[in-house]
DNA sequence: TCTGGGGTCCTAGGACCC
DNA sequence: TCTGGGGTCCTAGGACCC
């Protein structure tokens, strides 16, 4: 839909719930060519780099004209475009941007919520906030975005998956406005797949099902999908027929984090225990470091190893008490290790993971526990815990490659990052 | 040389309790 | 004498999102 048409939108009086969904268009990519001139016009990738088994996270259109796209292995996006200028990125700048972004929208309504780092849904219903045309404050909206320096894509309809789809309609600098009363009509020619929610494997049993389109979709019956996909049936059929009713969550409501994970691939597989260890460790410890942050404690831990593309083991234990701490935490990490692993087995990723986290309690119980329990080896946990806490302030100042734990060393060897423009942020 | 990392949600089976 | 049923927690795996 060319912008030039929406002006006749304007005058329309729109009834019911108006929902935008803005999605930054190119986003890292644009942050970068807004900050280096001298990329402007050029494919710009940001990703892991082909030797390190990296993927593309985004490419700028210029790239994407190769045929490069994001999640695309990198040696495969490197063969297509090999003259593309190369970043890791740099994810506090684009947390900045994102937040300018966000306060452009907040400028225009006060109901937005913020679904990742370039993406957000706002409520602009006439009469909830304003009485002025929706399709009005939209267009503002990309006004103010593109004043930042970057741009963006909306989609405008009655609900979320309306305005999601529509956002993705026209890009770069599109608003796709479906109106109100026109959803069915609008969904139905395109592929299920365009739903999110519907992966690959969802859509592949549909297609079994002879489902290929939303339209389809729509016409299915809700018991029969609710036996065959569960819970999550009826609710892709009311979905496609335009009929959801969504509610956009306030930016500041509280979201109540259920986990905190790292984990790691390594340029080449892992097969000496010693290493797998030392990364359990190392993983563990970056995982500890962002609890401490957050200020969170948890009482699951949850070990992952993948062996190769298609095969991912986890394995999980309950501690008796909560924690931020890897060092109570981390062992347990090493327990897990003999569930999904035996000797002779490789290991291209380890994660760990913490959860468990009571967010009802958080505040009294910090005034109990965590003192005075022993540990196997004779400090207390509390000391172990202070060590930590140490080591966080000593990476803060100098740098994570500033300390490690012993058996750390050789790993950071073996896996640190060297890349193509010599720029790398730690997360 | 051969697909990342940080998340959420759902399902299904087994253990356990009443 | 021959094994119910519902609820809840734990665990492993899979699908999906950006």
């Amino acid at each position: 839909m060319d912008e030039n048409t929406h002006s006749t939108f304007d005058a329309i009086a729109w009834d019911g719930p108006a929902v935008g969904l803005l999605d930054l268009d190119a986003f890292f990519a644009s942050v970068e060519q807004l900050d280096h001139p001298e990329w402007r016009g050029k494919p710009v990738i940001v990703g892991g780099s082909a030797e390190r088994r990296g993927v593309v996270s985004t490419a700028s259109y210029e790239a994407r004209r190769y045929g490069v796209h994001s999640a695309m292995p990198s040696f495969q996006a490197r063969r297509l475009c090999p003259n593309a200028i190369w970043t890791h990125g740099h994810y506090a700048r684009y947390r900045e941007m994102s937040n300018l972004v966000m306060a452009c929208i907040l400028d225009e309504t006060p109901l937005v919520e913020q679904v990742s780092i370039d993406e957000a849904f706002f409520d602009v219903t006439p009469g909830r906030f304003s009485r002025e045309s929706p399709v009005a404050i939209c267009r503002r909206i990309q006004q103010r975005v593109a004043q930042l320096g970057v741009t963006c894509s909306i989609g405008l309809g009655t609900n979320k998956t309306v305005a999601k789809i529509a956002s993705e309609r026209v890009k770069p600098r599109g608003l796709t406005v479906v109106l109100p009363g026109m959803e069915a009509g609008f969904l139905a020619p395109l592929p299920v797949r365009s739903m999110s929610g519907i992966g690959e494997a969802t859509a592949q049993r549909l297609e079994q099902l002879g489902v290929r389109t939303l339209g389809e979709l729509a016409r299915q019956d809700p018991d029969a999908m609710q036996r065959t996909f569960g819970v999550s049936g009826p609710r892709m059929v009311l979905r496609a027929a335009g009929r959801e009713r969504s509610q956009v969550r306030a930016i500041d409501a509280p979201e109540e984090v259920k986990s905190v994970s790292n984990e790691r691939t390594f340029a080449h597989d892992l097969v000496d225990e010693a290493e797998v260890r030392s990364a359990i460790d190392h993983v563990s410890t970056l995982v500890g470091t962002r609890l401490r942050r957050k200020g969170l404690t948890g009482t699951q831990v949850t070990l992952k190893v993948k062996q190769d593309i298609h095969h991912t083991h986890t394995a999980q234990r309950q501690l008796p008490a909560k924690t931020d701490d890897e060092h109570v935490f981390g062992p347990v990490a090493q327990e897990l290790l003999s569930q999904v692993w035996s000797p002779g087995d490789h290991v291209r990723l380890v994660g760990v993971a913490i959860g468990g986290f009571d967010h009802e309690v958080a505040q009294q119980m910090s005034l109990f526990g965590q003192d005075d329990q022993q540990d196997g080896a004779g400090g207390s946990a509390k000391d172990l815990r202070q060590l930590s806490v140490t080591a966080d302030e000593v990476r803060r100042r100098f740098g994570s490659a500033a300390l490690s734990y012993g058996r750390d060393l050789r790993f950071r060897e073996d896996v640190s990052d060297t890349m193509p423009t010599g720029k790398f942020d730690a997360q």
